[in-house]
DNA sequence: GTATGGATCCTT
DNA sequence: AGGATCCATACG
């Protein structure tokens, strides 16, 4: 287990590492339950106070958005439609509200137990809400950090390549105006 | 206190 | 194409 370091987690631009986080493996380890994770193959960038499809769209503080203000690093779960939990990788320096939402994986460790927490549905960990139930990640984890168990991020040097990356307009955020079509979704192309 | 709608998933 | 399902938010 070598989880990215806190530095990976701070550059400015969250829409550069938005791509940089494709390839990358996610995991969770909880006690009793066992190692499940996978490779990240869908990311989508909100770049905090500038991105009306942000939460923290002009900087909106709430209970639910503080997260987002922490130092990057750390995780932000929140419920969407009343029944999923999101999974989003906080970035930037502390006051800088960026995330990257976490839309699919490529599942690589743990299959069984992810086969179990689906209950055999599928996909198994294609779209945000379906990996986060595969992976045991519900909004208890909300601010915890990706650089110890029961939740991290690790680096397994896989090669992207800038042609593996495909970009195109994020899903689901019809009502952020100017900003609903910005290229800001980004896919691995895998063999 | 109440109303509204959503960074989704699944079945028809 | 639509229903499930409930929290956070915004308003008064």
């Amino acid at each position: 287990m070598t989880p990215l370091p806190l530095s990976f987690y701070q550059d400015h631009d969250v829409v550069r590492l938005a791509q940089d986080l494709l390839g990358k493996s996610i995991f969770t380890d909880f006690p009793g339950e066992g190692l499940a994770g996978g490779m990240i193959i869908e990311t989508e960038a909100y770049r905090g106070p500038e991105d009306k499809a942000c939460h923290a769209y002009n900087m909106r503080r709430t209970p639910r958005t503080e997260v987002m203000f922490h130092q990057g690093g750390v995780a932000y779960v929140y419920l969407c439609y009343g029944m999923h939990s999101l999974l989003n990788v906080v970035t930037g320096p502390e006051d800088t509200p960026h995330a990257i939402l976490i839309r699919a994986l490529h599942p690589t460790h743990g299959i069984n137990l992810m086969e179990k927490r689906r209950k055999g549905k599928l996909p198994l960990t294609g779209g945000p809400g379906t990996l986060c139930q595969a992976l045991g990640i519900t909004t208890k984890l909300n601010g915890t950090t990706f650089s110890e168990p029961p939740l991290w991020i690790e680096d397994r040097n896989i090669p992207v390549h800038p042609e593996q990356i495909i970009a195109g307009p994020r899903i689901g955020i019809d009502y952020a105006q100017e900003h609903a079509h910005l290229p800001w979704r980004f896919q691995l192309m895998i063999g």
